[in-house]
DNA sequence: CAAAGAAATGAACCCAAATTCATATCATGT
DNA sequence: ACATGATATGAATTTGGGTTCATTTCTTTG
């Protein structure tokens, strides 16, 4: 026998290994899900494109691995902030206004990361820190009802409506492109409230009215 | 000369074009855009597949073709909602309940009619009546601000907020499983209580207090 | 009914992009 | 330096699915 893997080639090869996982993120960014393919990757990584297949089997799981990666992380800076000290409403549009600061930094990868559809293993990874990040707001609204601060409400739904109203408001097809930076801020401002007001308002009488006549 | 195209061959070639475009809509809403193909729709539409070609001139325009004149019909009945009698909360929280009605009814279709990307065309098209709805509910809530039922606010963004938290909360990855309909009228008026809510309530201090420290 | 012109057919073709694999290069231990 | 085993390479292959087109079937008119 004359070869063992030693430790400088285990490091190596984990580097190469962190490094197509990097040049995901880039690609991904710049062309998203629907444009980034295995060749532009492992240009992007300086590799070959054989050299990709020798450390994920496909490019699905590569895709979701990178996915799974960057997404870990997104959630637990806005998990960390929802778990301040503080009211629930400061929690929550604490936790609200990183969300969408981070996002608008990267809109394209944003928009990836927590929407655009992909391969079945991407799909079925954003899926879980899509949860992850419903459940964070989710548990912030539940503090914030059984402390009588928001009023009673479904909190699952209220939270997926969150998570719905950041993506479409800052980052998905209907937010404006906003090159400037004030309007960014504006823009977050906005949506920090709706979703603020959305869950901590009291009913209002009109809409039992509404209920009541339609 | 031996041949005319006749009244009746008319008939039949505009029969079979409406059946393909049918053919596209209970096709998508089985299994969506990523599972469509051209050769299912011909199938579906009782034709070969040869025969779509000589109606439509890619799938892409196909495709876009049978969201228009879905999607078209599903704005017209959101817009007639939204302008009728009545308060700028009851016209809104109608408009948004109509929408998400007719939505849960065919969960499928409406994801693709509203977010699920697919072909180039069909995104265009799709962004077309996006910003379609958009604007009816930007309508109504400029109205009712300036009718000063609702507080001043960013009424674009309010609407695009609208949007997506129908989207994620109703017919998205997020919204929960409703075999049941109870559940689903329960479920839609927890969404449209949140988007009445968001647009109407007058901002909290908490919210003010929250800007000042962050 | 025959001829002429359209429309329908679906198997063959094409293309883009994922995946493979024979070959080349590199690391290790004697 | 050499032998051995592992890793990297990228051109060639495979594949899934949109598109084409030679052939067949249908319609109309003399």
């Amino acid at each position: 026998m004359a070869y063992r893997r030693t430790e400088r080639v285990e490091e190596q090869l984990q580097d190469k290994r962190d490094r197509i996982l990097q040049a995901v993120r880039q690609v991904v960014s710049e062309v998203g899900f629907r444009g980034a393919q295995v060749a532009m990757v492992a240009e992007a990584a300086g590799v070959a494109t054989g050299t990709v297949y020798r450390h994920f089997p496909s490019k699905g799981e590569l895709f979701a691995k990178a996915l799974a990666l960057n997404a870990q992380h997104e959630v637990d800076v806005v998990a960390a902030v929802a778990a301040c000290e503080g009211s629930a409403a400061s929690r929550l549009s604490d936790a609200v206004r990183v969300f969408a600061r981070r996002a608008v930094q990267a809109r394209r990868l944003a928009w990836a990361m927590i929407a655009e559809p992909a391969e079945a293993e991407v799909d079925a990874a954003r899926l879980v820190y899509r949860r992850a990040f419903a459940d964070v707001f989710e548990k912030v609204i539940r503090d914030g009802t059984a402390a009588g601060e928001f009023p009673a409400q479904n909190a699952a739904a209220s939270a997926a409506c969150v998570i719905g109203a950041l993506n479409e408001g800052l980052i998905g097809p209907l937010a404006p492109e906003a090159p400037d930076l004030s309007n960014t801020r504006a823009l977050i401002e906005s949506i920090t409230a709706f979703c603020l007001q959305a869950v901590s308002a009291k009913p209002y009488p009109s809409l039992r009215l509404v209920e009541s006549t339609s």
